[in-house]
DNA sequence: TAAATCATTTAACAGTGTTAAGCAAATGTA
DNA sequence: TACATTTGCTTAACACTGTTAAATGATTTA
């Protein structure tokens, strides 16, 4: 009977291995570089044991994602509980947002890559409580003094904001024109822009 | 010697039909369905005679990158040129830059997408003259009253519009969140926020 | 007409994701 | 203990990828 148990962590363990060597190939080699048999290798079984615990490669994308997604949620959350005022508390959430991409770079590339196209089919499967979203919008719905979360005004300042750090974010992954600390203030410059043109 | 430069002729057209046989399969099945043998077919070769004119697929990319880094330069440089102030200018460019994205989504996303991490490279080695980045500093410069293209604060404000407009297209690749018209004033809003601050 | 060059293809290599077949050890059953 | 069954894992294979070398057949040159 417990030997049940067992094998069920064990499985779950090769389980978590195979995305953790998945993730280090990829934070050593590239995305590009990420294949079934590498992963095999660094976890020294052959390829076809991998579907054993996922049916393809794309899950094995997919579920990376959604690791990243709740870790981002988490970070948020954490920024979140250290501030009382929804301003502030916008302010740390978006720096820690910041961060955590540049602390993730290839997370985040899978996460919100245009070319990898699942990253919105992918939110909506999470739980609703931890999605970055929700965490967010709370925070401008209180700010507004707006009820309602899914309102357009909501959701139209969300993705104002959205668009700026993450528009910062990738154009400093992949080109890095300026200095970190000016970028820095250039995100918190925008940030505090948005949130005093949304401060009533 | 006048055969000579009709095979030339003939050599050229065909590395246009590549060219644009590339484009027209990622148009039809994304860029990841791209293949030399795809290409071979689409223009009734077979597969190794690409490399008669390209060394590699990467070559291939490389060449449909510049090409939309020349068409962008060449929207941007019509939309200038249709004002006279450099407030409208930029405004007009970067709604220019917004039209391009989606009117040409796959250029787009290889040009600027987080994975390909080609782009910064790839710009630096276009005719100086025709670079999206100088025809919009051109204005930014024009605009604060600053000679001096490279320096710093024009250098940080041309990263600060980027980023903004930047983000809202590749967010809006990936998730259209909002409908055209809304996402169409978020932009239109947050250009001309920065034309105002930075505006003497 | 013979030689040389050119354009193009076929065949092959090493790699990819994925599936099916096989084997060998562990387990369940009598 | 002996047999049957399931489990864990590997080997072999398929269809595909980018790329290269060799072979072929047509065209130009001498």
């Amino acid at each position: 009977m417990a030997s049940k148990d067992r094998i069920l962590r064990l499985k779950e363990e090769t389980r978590a291995n195979i995305l953790d060597a998945a993730l280090r190939i990829v934070k050593e080699e590239g995305w590009q570089a990420l294949s079934m048999r590498k992963i095999a290798d660094k976890i020294e079984y052959t390829a076809p044991i991998i579907y054993e615990y996922f049916a393809s490669k794309e899950a094995i994308l997919l579920e990376l994602n959604r690791q990243g997604y709740l870790k981002l949620a988490k970070e948020l959350q954490l920024a979140k509980d250290d501030h009382n005022s929804p301003a502030e508390q916008l302010e740390a959430m978006w720096l820690a947002y910041w961060n955590f991409a540049f602390a993730n770079k290839e997370l985040y590339q899978g996460m919100f890559g245009i070319t990898t196209s699942c990253a919105c089919e992918m939110v909506n499967k999470l739980p609703e409580a931890e999605l970055p979203w929700d965490i967010i919008t709370g925070s401008i719905s209180e700010l507004m003094k707006i009820e309602d979360l899914e309102s357009e005004i909501i959701c139209t300042k969300y993705y104002t904001f959205w668009s700026i750090v993450h528009g910062l974010v990738s154009i400093n992954l992949l080109d890095r024109g300026n200095s970190d600390e000016i970028n820095r203030q250039v995100l918190r410059d925008a940030i505090t822009g948005i949130i005093r043109s949304i401060t009533p």
